[in-house]
DNA sequence: TAAAAATTAGGAATTATTACTAATTTTGGT
DNA sequence: ACCAAAATTAGTAATAATTCCTAATTTTTA
């Protein structure tokens, strides 16, 4: 992978945020740092990322996809109500270990929770 | 939610698989035994039953959403060569236990573990 | 059995993402 | 530093999955 100063500038955005964008919220902000960085750059850069293990894709939490820029093992939280997306550590959960049948090797696993936030809890 | 033959058709076809298709692969056998259902009505149908429970919504395999009719909680396994998704039971697997902190409630959880199934082991 | 409510077919619209192509940038050898 | 080869890009077109829309039909209600 040559260097480019666009995935460097991607990369450097979505170790911004706190929370894990879609493709098109990450988007805006690229836009706003450098308005010729195209939507096919941008996808493409985060799928090479999250090939090469530098970043991580979020699937099953609404329609996009979501990316992380926080690749050690972790498992995600998403509000019914806010849809925010929260990180549960792995330490606050009890890892699931398959049972050995042979049948499956498993290289890795998502777990993705589903409820209601704090926040959320206060106004419903 | 009244009755419709549109919907019981739908229904009787996805409690015919073995796996879980997408609503793509669900619309070919659809078709066949009624080729005047819509896409329109059969994703409206997909959303509803899942929504009320009677059947899964399984998103985080591929792109397209799949659908299951097995509604006793189990997880799912995902070939990263072949694609098949297979069910890991409950029982196979230690339960993920939230640490209980207050900050979330949780409804429920799905785990997707990834990896490669027996028939492709024999294969690579 | 007629009016009200729900559901439908079919196609248009939308959303998320990938594919394509000619131009530009990066790299590695000299 | 200079240049050819390889990688990457912008911008747009294409695709895939899904939702939205509307007039017509079906189901429910009473």
């Amino acid at each position: 992978m040559n260097y480019s100063k666009q995935r460097e500038t991607i990369l450097d955005i979505l170790r911004e945020y706190a929370v894990h964008p879609s493709a098109e919220q990450l988007f805006e902000k690229v836009h706003v740092k450098d308005k010729t960085i195209s939507k096919g750059t941008l996808y493409r850069n985060l799928n090479l990322l999250a090939e090469s293990g530098i970043i991580k894709k979020i699937d099953g939490l609404d329609t996009a996809a979501h990316f992380d820029h926080n690749t050690h093992e972790h498992y995600h939280f998403i509000c019914n109500n806010c849809k925010k997306i929260y990180d549960i550590e792995k330490e606050d959960v009890q890892i699931p270990q398959i049972k050995q049948d042979g049948d499956f090797i498993i290289t890795n696993h998502d777990i993705i929770f589903k409820g209601i936030c704090k926040d959320c809890q206060k106004k419903i």
